[in-house]
DNA sequence: AACTAATATGGAATCGATTCCATAAAAATA
DNA sequence: TATTTTTATGGAATCGATTCCATATTAGTT
């Protein structure tokens, strides 16, 4: 590889001159640009990211940390950062935590090391301490999928969504409505979707029995267990379960197939997210569609717009959703 | 951010001493020793990759070339390889090239810039052109998927899988099988997979008609066109079939669900990647199980080998695969 | 005691760019 | 014609580390 040295040697100027030439700044005359032109050209030669950073501070990367690299979401929310990043020439530098809360915060340090220009964080369980951290961070951030104070965020509404949902099953006359949540501690998933259905249930002057609400993990044999200890152990079982997750509600859904129960006549099921799954199951599961790769955009976005104007911009983006009611309910 | 100047004038000592504390070489005095070290922690220092990787010439960063970042096979097998590769340090710069072939080198060159210790190639179609510019790069490479002579690959036995699927057609009493393959400038996916078939069949002495024979693209509803063709321009219609990607066998299951074909008694299926789905659809797909995670992680430990090395090792990896027998045959 | 070897430390060059500052020539203005 | 202004170029400092080389002290060997 060359070196800004040699073409300037190569083209008979300095390397102040060069450097003009490539970042088109200054002056340089017609003359000698053609002629440096003509020799990177020949050369090949491409300068140094490295070294460039090294003196500007800007990398021209992005650091994305998430909780998995495994699913579909985490896929479609990449996809649509790299969308809008790679177009104003940003590249994606990843960072997976594989679900371990304290390498949010190592990742933090560690993109922060590497000069990242911004961190786009894709959370799950918002303590105290990482909250501390994102603050004392100064560089542009945003997270997606909870609310942090005093940071851009890229949210979805799961309170409304959750509502929505359920109101859906009242409306097709379900008065017995079961529920299978994830721990509480990921307040958007955990905690949210659970008191919007709570909420709603309430409003609608519906009670529900403690055997019908069940909690699980996020995968799809966690969704079976749940449904089948929800029909062991209640009274009456429900006709209805709304389940926080895509792979939990076609976990349920797989139960109740293996034990002849009929969807969504004998028990209606519901789900969140969308997945490419939820719409080739037999019944295809109606769900929210979050738009994913939207969100990753809007997270892009954001972030673009944080880089340009050199400050803490800090705003707030609460996503559309799509109620998608297909055959499960 | 501190430097590591600071850091020195603040323990008295020189930015050399410094140095030799931080990476552990030459002869510091235990005193000394000391005193920086409680500096640092102190201070919080960390010493920037910039200027690190500017001098040392390495960036404990591998780029990652991948076709697509929205599908699991994709997110499963960067998902192996960062399980290697953060175990020794390193992290993922993606590089998503959206299907777009001259992308690939673009970016080949884009990661080169960026001084990227290691670049690993999802490949899908290799043409010469960027055969020459992966060897003319000069650093550790691996290509994933795409057998590329001279450079290390980690290779799925498509030719054998395939041949393996349509042994089981066979031996399940169908004679009359029909394909839906790809284009064929995917040299694995629609080469090989081909052509596995096509030489079974014909050891078999079993003949194809040519309106069993389909080509789409990949995805679901590809391969739902694909078997409506099938089965209008046939004179005798196949009693199995084999396509060559999951999406294209659930599209195509999902045009004979509409149209009332019992599956397998009326017709057999057969997919490729033992994506989430297949097992989820009705009825569960029989399909080869590549074990991508596993791919990934292999590439990885191959490009560390190579990096640790310092030499072009060039390995030739062959996975195994799984067949899994399920409901569709 | 004299001399070699090991230990300990710092100065300065280096990696490859950008950028501030100085200077010189050409063009514009008084 | 004298004096600004604009245009054009290069020298040298800088970014923040690592590393080669020199030097000084201490320890070990004859």
């Amino acid at each position: 590889m060359a070196t800004i040295k040699e073409i300037a040697s190569m083209a008979n100027v300095s390397r102040t001159t060069v450097s003009r030439v490539l970042n088109n700044s200054g002056y340089v005359s017609e003359e000698v640009r053609k002629r440096i032109i003509k020799v990177i050209e020949e050369t090949g030669y491409v300068p140094s990211q490295q070294a460039k950073s090294l003196r500007t501070k800007k990398t021209k990367v992005i650091g994305v940390i998430l909780p998995t690299i495994k699913t579909e979401t985490s896929g479609r929310l990449v996809a649509g950062m790299d969308d809008e990043l790679s177009e104003a020439g940003y590249q994606i530098l990843l960072a997976n935590t594989n679900h371990e809360k304290q390498k949010e915060i190592e990742f933090l340090q560690l993109l922060k090391v590497r000069q990242v220009d911004g961190i786009i964080l894709a959370a799950t369980n918002v303590n105290d301490l990482l909250v501390e951290k994102i603050k004392q961070l100064d560089i542009p951030f945003v997270a997606i999928g909870q609310e942090i104070s005093d940071v851009s965020n890229i949210l979805y509404d799961d309170y409304q969504a959750a509502k929505d949902i359920t109101s859906l099953f009242i409306n097709k006359g379900h008065q017995q409505i079961g529920f299978i949540g994830v721990d509480e501690s990921d307040l958007a998933v955990g905690m949210w979707r659970k008191k919007g259905f709570f909420d709603q249930m309430e409003e609608k002057g519906l009670s529900v029995e403690e055997a019908w609400v069940e909690q699980g993990v996020f995968n799809i044999q966690s969704g079976y267990e749940a449904m089948s200890r929800i029909i062991q152990n209640s009274n009456q079982t429900p006709t209805a379960v709304f389940a926080v997750t895509d792979r939990l509600a076609i976990g349920a859904i797989r139960w109740l197939n293996e034990h002849s129960y009929a969807i969504p006549s004998d028990m209606a099921i519901a789900g969140v997210g969308a997945s490419e799954l939820s719409n080739y199951i037999t019944p295809p599961l109606t769900t929210v569609d979050y738009e994913n790769e939207k969100a990753g955009k809007e997270a892009a976005k954001l972030i673009l717009r944080q880089i340009e104007k050199n400050n803490k911009v800090i705003e707030k983006i609460t996503l559309n959703y799509r109620l998608l009611e297909r055959d499960s309910v």
